[in-house]
DNA sequence: TGGCCTGTA
């Protein structure tokens, strides 16, 4: 057995387990369908689940059908997008089945493998299960796959739908697992297009086991309340006066808004008098709490203790209480419909971090969470107009919304040369395959007939971006990792500065950031990751004083050590790059960084703007964030990590470059042109593949018009920003005309 | 001249 590092598991994921259930499992719904669900998973290849949370499905399933023998000729897998649900589900089930966790039962997920020889189920994340796949591509240690919370659609879960499907209809025998059984289990949610995709399978359901939710809309005094801070805190106090016991969990879309919402909130339930003004006599007070992704987990902590008696609890919360995080007691639900979603644009190649409407299925999921242990209710914060005509029925599922690089280098490595046609349930749409390709050709992972190269076969090995990876390659051939391993993993967790929400302490965390800069030459935003990185040794007044994530940097250290192990395995075969190169640290470390990112290169167009390289020509400044900012004027070549779009098109984590750098390789960008690719060799790639690759890089008349609408794409998107940020500054200034 | 939703390998 592997064990290295416990991950936490939260207090309360999905109850189910009463102190005398430990043998013969909890009366749950599930047990009724027992007989037929071994049965139905016996008869067919696939088979799909539905039911509400508490049916038990994930915990009782899995054990049903090991008892049937199903697990005799392999393990049984079941996967779920997250980690702490992965871990806490595999604790509770071996604690039912009487199991030591990594025996009978276990788990794996990335840092932590708690599993033997013995385990015959085996809960992992699904991006686990699909690192797997790429060693053993049969999937032959498991006779039996369970794809759990199917209807998030996470992008792991998506490519495994079309792999699995694939792994049945393979015409080769030797590819073929049609003995295997695929089981996928999902809230009911587009069930039909599921069933349809897997041959119009059986789907199964499970009754659920929550309590009825009362939807209601809000009456909207004007438009500009739709979703706004000060409404939820309006209505958030309206339900604290007005309604019988029970906690309140309010969904804004991130940290600013929230721990504004918070001070306005606290403000208005000081002057409170519960002798009068509320209407059950058994609420004495409000305990207000925020709840965001990048707070420390001790501070998360608190949201899960019971408040005290008569104190009611209001947890303003971004979207991580939707799905990641449960809170028992919670009967009330504000809604402000809106998300902050990551898009990615493959028309100019960029991911833009912008708030939109939810979807009606994510208001159900959001709307549910009031209906965990007693009766609720749910306030959206917009009209019923708006609902029928700003909300989508589904979310976009994230394989739509991503940039494909590192999905389409997988299946490229799992030998599907047809990524466009690759069975998906929900197909992106082809230019975002095509920009995929596209980039993997420019920094050598695949050749002009799109075959993975030797370099592709290293890069596939990490688990980073492609073009990051890129840069951790020529480091290590150079001898030279220690410089790039840190930074890699720096970028691979959440942001590691800490930027408070009081105004002064904003300032002195500001000046903090930048002594950290300064002490490298304060020109290189890579440079101060790695100082970061290389100073922070625990969790003492060294972090504080720098305003510093420790939880963000410890989880750089895990993935730092895993990136080391990657490097070191690869340095050790024969055929891997070995080259020299004269120069200083920082020098050698900014060449490494141009191998990489050499596709986000861009040159000083005028005082404070940049216009990329890669062929979009898309105008940007440098990010506030930076070390660079107000230093535009001294600089000509800039590479850069990542770009936000709010006001302006940003670039974030950014480096100078010299010309002579990247010159060699800036051709790349613009050498995929008509005279290769029809000299290409047309066995492996299709020639559809071709063909719009061809389109795509050749027709410029169809471009010019695309980025015309790109830019006016990106001008809604800051025209709604700017809206958007107006409505809150008059909401907050002015929250007593709300109030009513 | 001004800002960081959430997961995962």
């Amino acid at each position: 057995m592997r064990r290295r590092e416990h991950a936490g598991a939260w207090p309360n994921e999905e109850a189910g387990l009463s102190p005398g259930a430990a043998m013969d499992g909890p009366a749950l719904p599930i047990r009724r369908c027992r007989r037929q669900l071994v049965e139905a998973v016996r008869e067919r290849p696939f088979l799909i689940v539905t039911g509400e949370t508490g049916s038990g499905k994930s915990t009782q399933l899995p054990r049903y059908l090991y008892e049937a023998g199903l697990a005799e000729h392999g393990a049984i897998g079941v996967t779920q997008p997250r980690r702490v649900a992965t871990v806490s589900v595999a604790q509770r089930v071996a604690q039912e089945m009487g199991s030591e966790l990594g025996a009978l039962v276990g788990y794996q997920v990335r840092f932590d493998d708690c599993t033997s020889e013995d385990t015959a189920i085996r809960y992992m994340t699904d991006g686990c299960l699909l690192r797997q796949i790429l060693t053993d591509p049969l999937l032959s240690k498991y006779s039996v796959i369970i794809l759990d919370e199917a209807h998030e659609r996470s992008l792991s879960t998506d490519i495994l739908f079309g792999l699995l499907k694939k792994l049945f209809l393979q015409k080769q025998p030797e590819g073929r697992r049609t003995e295997m059984k695929v089981v996928v289990m999902s809230a009911t949610l587009e069930v039909e297009k599921l069933s349809e995709f897997f041959g119009h399978c059986s789907v199964l359901n499970i009754p659920g086991r929550s309590y009825p939710v009362k939807e209601i809309f809000c009456n909207l005094l004007s438009p500009r309340d739709v979703g706004s801070s000060a409404y939820a805190v309006k209505v958030a106090l309206d339900v604290h006066l007005n309604e019988p016991e029970g906690d309140i969990l309010v969904f804004l879309t991130g940290q600013n808004e929230i721990e504004r919402a918070c001070d306005l909130l606290f403000k208005k339930a000081e002057s409170i008098d519960y002798r009068y003004e509320v209407h059950d006599r058994a609420v004495e007070g409000l305990l207000i709490l925020p709840l965001y992704g990048s707070m420390s987990t001790d501070q998360q902590k608190r949201i899960f203790l019971p408040a005290p008696r008569g104190i009611r609890k209001c947890v303003i919360s971004t979207n991580i209480a939707a799905t990641s995080l449960t809170i028992e007691g919670v009967r009330y639900v504000v809604d402000s419909g809106f998300v902050k979603q990551l898009n990615h644009n493959p028309r100019v190649g960029l991911d833009i971090l912008e708030v939109v409407p939810i979807s009606k299925s994510e208001a159900k999921q959001r709307a549910g969470r009031a209906g965990r242990t007693s009766a609720g209710k749910s306030f959206g914060l917009f009209s019923r107009e708006f609902w029928e005509q700003c909300m989508p029925e589904h979310t976009v599922p994230e394989i739509r919304r991503s940039s494909l690089t590192s999905v389409i280098l997988t299946l490229k490595c799992l030998c599907v040369h047809d990524v466009i046609r690759f069975p998906y349930l929900d197909p992106p749409e082809e230019r975002h395959i095509l920009e995929a390709l596209k980039e993997l050709y420019q920094c050598g992972a695949i050749d002009r007939r799109g075959h993975v190269t030797r370099l592709g076969e290293f890069l596939v090995q990490f688990p980073l971006p492609p073009n990051l990876s890129c840069a951790v390659i020529k480091a290590a051939s150079l001898d030279c990792e220690d410089l790039l391993l840190p930074i890699a993993a720096m970028l691979s967790v959440e942001n590691v500065f800490i930027r408070p929400g009081d105004p002064q302490k904003q300032k002195e965390a500001e000046l903090q950031h930048q002594e950290l800069a300064s002490q490298v030459g304060g020109c290189n935003d890579f440079a101060t990751l790695l100082n970061i990185f290389e100073q922070c040794k625990s969790p003492s007044a060294w972090c504080q004083q720098y305003w510093i994530h420790w939880r963000a940097v410890k989880s750089a250290f895990s993935v730092e050590r895993q990136l080391r192990e990657i490097v070191t395995k690869l340095k050790q075969l024969p055929d891997f790059p070995k080259e020299t190169f004269e120069g200083s640290r920082t020098e050698i470390l900014r060449r490494c960084l141009c191998a990489g990112y050499f596709i986000n290169v861009a040159r000083r167009s005028a005082a404070r703007t940049f216009c990329t390289m890669d062929g979009h020509g898309s105008i940007v400044y440098i990010h506030p964030s930076s070390t660079l900012y107000n230093q535009e004027t001294l600089l000509e070549w800039i590479i850069f990590h990542d770009v936000v779009v709010t006001s302006k098109i940003y670039v974030r984590t950014v480096c100078p470059v010299r010309y002579e750098w990247v010159q060699d390789l800036l051709p790349r960008l613009h050498q995929l042109d008509a005279h290769e690719l029809s000299s290409v060799a047309r066995e492996e790639v299709t020639e559809e593949e071709i063909t719009k690759l061809f389109q795509f890089v050749k027709d410029s008349s169809a471009r010019k018009m695309e980025r015309r609408n790109d830019e006016q794409s990106i001008q809604d998107a800051r025209a709604r920003y700017l809206q958007r940020k107006q409505q809150r500054a008059q909401g907050l200034s002015s929250p007593e005309k709300d109030m009513g």
